[in-house]
DNA sequence: GAAGTGACTCCTC
DNA sequence: CGAGGAGCCACTT
């Protein structure tokens, strides 16, 4: 039975977003750690891009997603609206960014 | 099949 | 601490 290695396209989408949907509220996780996590070392930039076409009616808490940095990537208007979420569950930002050390979410 | 793109990350100045 | 550049990976066209 010969076999591709795995069908990347589709099913990085599902393991991607099976991560993060088990990310909990008050919780952050950064677009590096959710890639590898998937199982995408070093794919930050996927987690990303498969966020920017994940549709609003997702479900999936897109918002707790952060960059390395503890500041929220994308562009306004994204970004006030993510704040805002995140503040909702408590999370704090100061100086424009939050603590990765407290809520970085890991497992 | 090749080239372009991006809600990134790390290193250096 | 902030800004800039190079590197990386997978998806999209």
């Amino acid at each position: 039975m010969g076999k591709k290695p795995q069908n990347r396209d589709n099913d990085a989408i599902s393991r991607i977003c099976r991560v993060l949907a088990e990310v909990p509220p008050g919780r952050v996780i950064t677009y590096g750690d959710l890639a590898e996590m998937a199982g995408f070392p070093r794919a930050a930039r996927l987690a990303g891009q498969l966020l920017r076409r994940l549709p609003e009616e997702s479900s999936l808490p897109w918002h707790r997603v952060v960059n390395a940095s503890g500041r929220i990537s994308l562009p306004e208007p994204g970004a006030g609206q993510q704040r805002e979420r995140l503040e909702r569950e408590g999370v704090v930002f100061i100086g424009g960014r939050l603590d990765l050390g407290q809520y970085r979410w890991q497992p």
